[in-house]
DNA sequence: ATAAAATGCTATCAATTAGTAGTATTTAAC
DNA sequence: GTTAAATACTACTAATTGATAGCATTTTAT
């Protein structure tokens, strides 16, 4: 269960794209607004390019826009590109071959739990939370 | 939500001495039985006797046994000395202040899942996993 | 007493993840 | 065509986490 600093990031960038989701960002912006830093967030936006969730336009008035329907942007996809599958839904023992041959002594109080998140990330999209967005400085 | 490798392991080792609750386990026993580097693990240790989970006994016939009722060391405990409160309790974000002057976009719907995890490992006590370990070569 | 078998401590190394710097490339305005 | 404003790329640095090494200390058996 384990969800990367840079995964926050994504979820921070994207969700706040969504408020809009027809609008062109610049990077510039995103970071700004967002709190993360400046290179740092360039290089994810170019990773989340290629992921297929945006997509960047280069040059001069250039920047970033969904490249699909952000209905259909589920959070899961998100967490398990940046940090892959095993992030959520490894074992809570970090066993490889549990629940495949054989199951690890807390797989079944974990398994409900675990579904729960699965389920949650699953059935979230950025649409979801497309009017949820404050003014992100209350967070500092 | 974060759970390090390290709690990964102390979950591992724990669990498998709560197999015998009252019995004195040596940390090479542990090591070779859980798959945990050796010097990690007795580094571990230690942090485990300081936290008061179990305790040591040192010299010749030393080894490690819990300190506690295994029926009231709950996973939660486990998770949060070792890895901090803000790992599982944690704005999903990333935002320090969430939920404490503000909501953060996903706070809500990352709530109830959230919850569902924190009950989890609240609610289960190393005594309610006692019976459930298997041969660990199996997860290799 | 001494040796053996255990834990304790501290410093260091390695791997992973997060963050930065600098330059190249693309495109539109002028 | 030149400049300005944007993204793309690559190599490096820093911070965190995981792992190791070596020696010190404690206690029991002999």
């Amino acid at each position: 269960m384990n969800l990367s600093k840079t995964s926050k990031y994504a979820f921070r960038v994207l969700g706040y794209m969504a408020k809009d989701e027809k609008a062109l960002y610049s990077a510039r912006q995103l970071y700004r607004e967002n709190n993360v830093p400046e290179k740092y967030l360039r290089r994810l936006l170019t990773h989340l390019s290629k992921f297929g969730f945006i997509k960047s336009i280069q040059g001069r008035q250039g920047g970033f826009t969904f490249a699909r329907d952000i209905s259909k942007i589920f959070l899961i996809e998100i967490v398990e590109a940046i940090d892959g599958t095993e992030s959520i839904r490894g074992c809570i023992l970090g066993y490889k071959k549990c629940a495949f041959n054989f199951s690890c002594p807390m797989h079944d109080i974990w398994e409900d739990a675990k579904v729960h998140v699965i389920n949650t990330l699953s059935n979230t999209s950025l649409k979801d939370i497309q009017n949820k967005m404050v003014e992100t400085d209350s967070f500092l």
